[in-house]
This record gives C-alpha cells, structure tokens and sequence, in this order.
DNA sequence: AAATAAGGAATGAACATTCATTCATTTTTA
DNA sequence: TAAAAATGAATGAATGTTCATTCCTTATTT
C-alpha cells in the first residue's frame, strides 16, 4: 500500500537532506538512505527531484500559513498583529533549522522560470503581512503612505537574512526575545529618534 | 601573455552566466564561450568552478563598498547617509540584475561551511549600515534602543528581497524612486502613525 | 630557441532515473 | 477453508548522460 505515512517519511527526510547539503548537493540517495526506502521508492511518490524540494516547500509553507492564520484570528489590534507575525515567524525560522534553510533555497536555487509559478502558498505567506498593513491603514494605525506592497517584501527580506545568519553561525549573538522586539521597533517605530524628519 | 585584461573577459563572462543559470546550473562551457576563451584557459586563471563564484562575488563586492564610501565620505548627517546608502544599494541592483542575483547566488547556494569564511568584502559592506547607525546614535539623531549588528541585516535583508523580485518579474510593479522613498520611510520611520505606541 | 600562454579534445567520476524482479498482501477459486 | 492467482509496492543494480578538470598540442611571446 502507498501509504500516506511513507510520504511523509520521504518529505521529512528531503527537508534534512536538503537543508544539510543544498539542493544540487543532496543525493537522491541520500534522501532515500534519510528516509530509509530504496532509490526507487522515491519516484513512486515523486516525479523527479525537483518536484520533491517544490512539495517539500509548499507543505512547509502551508503549514506556517495555516499556523498563523491561527493565531491572528482572534486579533484585532494591527500592531499586535504584525507583532504576532513577526515574533512568530522568526521563533520558527529559529527553531525550525531546515525550514528557514529550504526556503532560502527554493526561493534562489533552481529555475526563475518555474520558480514562481507554483509558489501560490509563498505568495499566500507574504500577503498576510501586506492584509495586516492594510487594514492597520484602514483603522488609521498605520501611516497611509507605506505601500503594502513593499513594505511586506522589506519585513520578510528582513527576518529572511536574519534567519540566514542563524543557519550559517550556531552561536547566535543576540537573544532570540532581543532580535524579536528589535525587528519589531524598527519596522513599528523606525530608526529616527524624531519623528518630524520624514517626508 | 596572462593578462589581467583576459582574467576581467572571465569574471565578466562568469558574472553573466552565474546570474542567468545559477551557479550548479553554470557549465564552464558556457562561461568560457561567453569569454570568448577556450575551457582551459580558465583553469589558468582560476582554481575551480567555486573559486569563480567567490571571486567574482568579492570583486563586485569590493567595488560596491569603494563607492559606497565614496558617496559617503562628504556626508555628515547620518540620516542621510542612510538614505544614501539605500538608494545606492537599489539603484545598483536595479541596474545591474547580474550582480544583484550573483549576491543571492553565493549568499545562499555552495557550501555552508566555505561560505563566510571567505566573505570579508561583504561584511565590510554590511558593516558599513551598521556604523552609519552607531553614527547616528551618537548624534542623538538614531533610537539609542536601536542594535545596529540587527539593523543592518534587516535592512540589508529587505532590500535583498526587494532586488530578488526584481530579477524574477520583469515588470516591476512600482518605480525605482517609489521603492527607494518607501524602504527609506519603513527604516527611518516605522509603519506607525504615531510614535506613542513603541516600548 | 626557449619559455609561457592558450586551445580544446579526452577523461572519468558522479548521479538522476529506470526497470526487471521480488515479495508481502489481498482476492479469487475450488 | 485452503490453495492458487493476482496485485502493486518496494527494491537496488544498471544505465547513460553530463560535465569539471586534465593534459597534450599548438600558438605566441621574449
């Protein structure tokens, strides 16, 4: 029986291997040695290896979708909101190694060309943040000249590097509360110690 | 003769195909026809394939940080030296697609372990945002509350992002002008309307 | 003429994918 | 109920291709 549960095994499996060596470094076989199936089996449940490291990703995603969702729901405050984010997504990124790792790389490795094209859950991931923007606009929390647009690149860019370095030195220099509320204070308040300087 | 002419027609070449393909997709076939050179004749300048990669990271590193400073040396108010080193960074990216997608290249794919080992030059270039904010913390003009060591990496991060989407839709959706006033107003300002609400 | 640079064909290791075969489980037959 | 047949998941060795790198040859420089 193809079982759900092999599935499973493999994907997880995927997301070590491909975290530890990179996607054009990590072997079929090693993912199938990870997963403890043959070479094979791997190809009953996957095209090729491409369409591994796109399911690997997806399911990630959407699980994190799914997970904060969950939580801003009972929000209503914008601020919280995006703190909810924030604070929520870098305590997975920190916590969950592979992960942050497997969207460093699904996002930069591989073809620019399919690239997007299937990425409907990532998209789905960075809009949350843009909706939260949005409607602090509407309940006049938020400046009305940010563009929802860019301001949701620029927050997951950021927390995005942030998670890169984690992956790169283990020894973390800051807490990971300090490195929360940082990222929070400079996206909330900004840099400035005065306000009447923007434009 | 070895010229160091021919060894720039390489980096050259390889910053190309690098950018376009990717680094584990790059054949040193195609860097070298791009060259106009024979295969071999790269081996003469270079170690590896991975030894291109870095220098030509380094190199193109090394040139954003000579003029970056460049722009900087005559500025005194760390608010715009700010300012100036965001729209220099996106300005770059913009114009030059292949070194942008060469720094995501190398920041991302290849081995972990190599990786910062070798990346002065990048530090360097980070460094630089986050002395532009100790500056400013001095001068009484940036949040004292502010870790410089996380802001640059937010603020490298988000425009990182940024350059990302740019070599992945060809249509950019909003102005280069646009985007550099919104990263500005995000990093120097926040999102929030008014300021009572950071702690 | 010697030394150095460049050329590019040849090499061989690496690796994704395939597929003939096995074998445990389920279904059918008697 | 027991034996026989069918099923299809799983295996992993074999395949064939794809390059990075080498190294012998040719061209150029001094």
């Amino acid at each position: 029986m193809k079982s759900a549960d092999k599935h499973n095994k493999i994907i997880r499996a995927a997301t070590k291997v491909f975290a530890k060596k990179g996607f054009f470094n990590a072997r079929i076989s090693d993912i199938a040695k990870e997963a403890k199936v043959a070479d094979g089996t791997i190809y009953l449940y996957f095209n090729n290896k491409y369409d591994m490291l796109l399911s690997v990703f997806e399911e990630k995603i959407g699980r994190l979708v799914e997970q904060i969702n969950g939580q801003l729901e009972k929000e209503e405050d914008p601020r919280r909101m995006l703190e909810i984010f924030i604070v929520n997504h870098l305590r997975e990124m920190k916590k969950n190694k592979n992960l942050a790792e497997v969207i460093q790389i699904e996002l930069r490795q591989t073809n620019k060309i399919i690239r997007d094209f299937r990425n409907n859950k990532f998209s789905e991931y960075l809009n949350i943040i843009a909706t939260i923007i949005m409607l602090g606009q509407e309940k006049g929390v938020f400046r009305k000249d940010i563009l929802p647009g860019i301001a949701k690149r620029a927050i997951f860019g950021a927390m995005d590097e942030i998670a890169r370095i984690w992956n790169i030195n283990m020894d973390s220099k800051y807490k990971i509360e300090d490195t929360e509320l940082q990222v929070i204070r400079i996206f909330l308040v900004g840099v400035l110690q005065n306000r009447e300087t923007s434009q």
